[in-house]
RNA sequence: GGGCCUGUAGCUCAAUUGGUUAGAGCAGAGCGCUCAUAACGCUUUGGUUGCAGGUUCGAGUCCUGCCGGGCCUACCA
């Protein structure tokens, strides 16, 4: 049994996430947490709201609320979501726990003590209207270049010239409009970044079996230009983790607080510590899995994001675990994912274009989603959500092949045998036949579960599906059964089984439907096969079952054609 | 501007890393079945692998150029 660590990106606090963030890291994580569990692994999957930045400060001060209550809620409102996608985590933390804030000062003072830091005085926009030093991105004002009029201080989305906020004309805040703009002197915390260079290129290095997606992001910040640059840490905000150097104060930092990306991936490890302190463990139950002095050598961890996330899981939180000196667990593995599109264009927050966690759930159950997005994961290449397509293969793959297999089999026994596993009659070679097929899917399903090939696994599981039918309709115990109502029985027995066993196989991506089955089919759990063979003769003649309803009814074109139109944004 | 990814059947994607005749699913066509959510099974149509060159005994795969799509480019996260 191994030991394996799975996180996925954090999701920002500022609003309810669309279905293009969801393919991009929980969800897929969520699928790695589950087939693990079921293969009988040890695991500990971990989430939580990245809470700290100005985004949210903004949204707070939107909603009229103070920004700690805000995030208090909005982590309930995802927390439910997540729930609601059946997204197992066995923790879903904050990054503002005070784990969080205690391990994120803790390793800046022993960046601290290692030199990794370095204090930079620089010039910064601040706006007197409201109160604050503006990112570069929320100065509004002409291009030099072009003239366009709503230039961010960052770049220019007309021209796409990268901008200084001090070249734009007329600078205007973003958030108020306001003109009353000065440039001020602050300090600032970088993290030397520079100086783990050669370590972070030997690790990245070694890591051959990465996605070219990983590795390829992760070089080319190593590399361009004059390789990986000073990284600062700190920012001027109200909402963040003081900037202290451990358990003191840090002089000439007062009233400022770490980068929303410095702390987020700390909390990776804080959230142990939380699921240990929210569930009555002990420090070394959690230390276990991140400590490698304390036990964590032997952890596999995974990690699952979308490719923005990319350079700070391969670069900056790679430095702050290094840099630290202390035997953090480094990751071990990155899946990172490309982007989900939305009917021919991005998903759009801001216009209200695409489908959003809560929307989904309000019109169909989560399998539903579960099924389409894991099977669609943008893996290779950006990939496209449109609802013809979502519509076909929900209705082809969850109704009729898997659903209606269950359906028809259950049907035919209940009419024939009544709602008993039948007993009587024996295998023969088209038994014996489908045994072997099956063991051999089973066996490239679990290959491509563990190289976390997702779109072929689905595909794999979807072939096994088709042999229920494939099967049945070579059997054909509804002929059968007039001539000889034993080998039916037999027959009938065995396609039971094989429902059952697609509780079990199937549960990673569609959990619901899994559990439906367990319950109709008495399983008292759902354990992963030792052979197609035993899988075949689980359930014992004489046990009663249940019909299950529906496990997936159809969508309609009306549906469809509504929802194209209700999500097609501009609200 | 620089870099990365990508272009394969009407659609969504494969192709064991250079190896026989480029394969699946969906959609289309035909046949079969009647247990089932008008579901299922079998057969089948469909490709100058974006374009033009090159390397090689052999190229979807490697090289060069062009065309198209996407992403990143460090103070949003």
């Amino acid at each position: 049994m191994a030991r394996i660590l799975i996180t996925s990106a954090l999701p920002y606090i500022n609003g309810i996430k669309h279905l293009g963030n969801l393919v991009g890291s929980q969800l897929p994580a969520d699928l790695h947490a589950r087939y693990m569990r079921a293969r009988g692994h040890e695991v500990m999957f971990l989430c939580a709201t990245d809470e700290h930045g100005t985004p949210a400060e903004l949204a707070a001060a939107k909603a009229g609320q103070p920004v700690a209550d805000y995030c208090a809620e909005m982590h309930e409102v995802q927390a439910q979501l997540a729930r609601g996608f059946r997204l197992s985590f066995d923790h879903y933390g904050r990054s503002s726990s005070p784990q969080n804030h205690w391990l994120t000062q803790h390793l800046a003072g022993r960046l601290a003590d290692a030199g990794l830091i370095e204090e930079v005085t620089e010039r910064q926009v601040y706006s007197i209207a409201d109160g604050r030093f503006l990112p570069d991105r929320y100065i509004e004002g002409t291009c030099p270049n072009c003239g366009y009029e709503r230039a961010r201080g960052d770049q220019c989305e007309n021209c796409t010239k990268q901008l200084d906020p001090t070249d734009l004309i007329n600078p205007r805040s973003a958030i108020s409009g306001s003109t009353d703009l000065e440039v001020r002197e602050t300090k600032h915390l970088y993290l030397r970044q520079s100086a783990m260079r050669g370590k972070l290129n030997d690790w990245i290095d070694s890591k051959t079996d990465w996605p070219i997606l990983t590795t390829s992001i992760a070089k080319k910040w190593l590399n361009d230009g004059e390789g990986l640059q000073d990284r600062g840490i700190t920012r001027d905000l109200d909402w963040g983790i003081p900037v202290k150097k451990g358990d003191a104060d840090w002089p000439g930092m007062e009233g400022k607080v770490f980068y929303v990306w410095f702390d987020a991936p700390i909390e990776y490890i804080a959230c142990a510590a939380e699921w240990a302190a929210a569930n009555g463990r002990s420090e070394a139950d959690w230390r276990r899995w991140w400590r490698t002095d304390e036990g964590a050598d032997d952890v596999r961890y995974v990690q699952f994001m979308g490719k923005d996330n990319v350079p700070f899981h391969t670069l900056s939180f790679p430095s702050t675990i290094m840099g630290s000196g202390e035997p953090w667990k480094l990751v071990d593995y990155i899946k990172s994912f490309n982007y989900l599109n939305y009917d021919g264009g991005q998903f759009s927050t801001s216009q209200g274009r695409g489908v959003f966690m809560d929307q989904a759930l309000s019109i169909l159950p989560s399998d539903y989603w579960r099924w389409w997005l894991l099977s669609h994961a943008p893996e290779s290449g950006d990939s496209e959500f449109t609802w013809e397509n979502f519509q076909a293969s929900v209705n082809k793959d969850l109704a009729d092949v898997l659903g209606n297999f269950v359906s028809r089999v259950t049907k035919f026994c209940r009419s024939k045998f009544g709602e008993t596993v039948p007993e009587g009659g024996a295998w023969g070679d088209r038994e014996a036949a489908l045994v072997a097929g099956l063991s051999d899917r089973i066996a490239a399903y679990a290959r491509q579960m563990e190289a976390i090939e997702i779109r072929k696994a689905a595909a794999e599981l979807r072939a096994i599906w088709v042999m229920g039918n494939e099967y049945l309709q070579e059997a054909a115990p509804w002929t059968v059964v007039k001539s000889d109502p034993a080998a039916a029985a037999a027959v009938t027995r065995l396609a039971l089984n094989l429902a059952a066993l697609y509780a079990v196989l199937s549960e990673p991506f569609i959990p619901d439907a899994a559990e439906t089955l367990r319950e109709a089919f008495g399983l008292d759990r759902l354990a992963w096969p030792a052979s197609a063979e035993a899988a075949l003769s689980r359930l014992a003649p004489g046990q009663p079952f249940r019909v299950p309803d529906v496990l997936f009814a159809k969508i309609s074109d009306d549906d469809r054609a509504e929802w194209q139109i209700r999500f097609a944004g501009t609200r």
